[in-house]
DNA sequence: ACAATTGGACTACAAGTGTAATCTTAATTT
DNA sequence: AAATTAAGATTACACTTGTAGTCCAATTGT
């Protein structure tokens, strides 16, 4: 599985933002955010493009650049890395943790109930 | 907040396991699930002391490590930081990807649903 | 008492990471 | 056309991380 640092998801989120991409909007996307040298992100996406993250098609001088993961699929594996490593696989406990926190929200309940509902619906059946 | 290398917390999770705990103690424990080298223990051991994430009380030339920061503190704060990343802070697409790869159990699910009560019962009173 | 072992301190060294600067070449500005 | 700018390639450099090895003093075994 490719691994991303911090700071090569930081450009990741950027260009799934929106692509292809050349350089240029990559680094203008990331100026909201980030205090980034220009320099430091082309480093950064050539970091990418070599562990195949990310992939580009010439044009002219000029790379278009698209990610090869999806957002989706990284996060989550990612997300069960963690949840694995931390509370032996099983997701209630960190749950568990924000409630004890105050981290959760209302809504933050409602979402829980309709997945739980969507789930149950689709074991019934 | 104390960040840990991923060896580095593999070294915390055996000192958490009991403490105070002699290095032959944690390497003892250690032992059972990895391969690495005394040497490397122990390296680990001093980083983790000099990030204040350990310390120790000398007894003669020995030293006893305890932790000094608990396991479910920094388990649940680099869970926030990784759903804050993520996931904008919300916990329930986490979940919601969970229950899409059949990654939820009954279990699991039981689970979430007590801590769900558990949090409405706090707010109703 | 001397040798071997053990605990901890210090040193090592390659790969990964954050953060650019420099070099080369092509495009754009004046 | 000459100078400046911009894209990408290459190089840089300190810090972290994984994974030990070496050195020295104390302890233990014989």
């Amino acid at each position: 599985m490719i691994e991303l640092s911090k700071a090569e998801f930081e450009v990741m989120e950027a260009l799934w933002l929106g692509y292809p991409a050349k350089s240029s909007e990559i680094i203008e996307r990331l100026s909201d955010d980030t205090e980034w040298h220009e320099k430091t992100i082309k480093t950064l996406l050539g970091r990418l493009v070599k562990k195949q993250a990310v992939r580009f098609e010439k044009e002219g001088r000029i790379y278009n650049y698209r990610p090869t993961i999806g957002r989706e699929d990284y996060t989550l594996k990612q997300s069960q890395n963690l949840i694995q490593r931390f509370f032996s696989g099983r997701i209630a406990p960190l749950v568990s943790g924000f409630a004890k926190t105050e981290q959760l929200s209302q809504q933050d309940i409602n979402e829980l109930k309709a997945v739980i509902k969507e789930w149950e619906d689709k074991q019934g059946k």
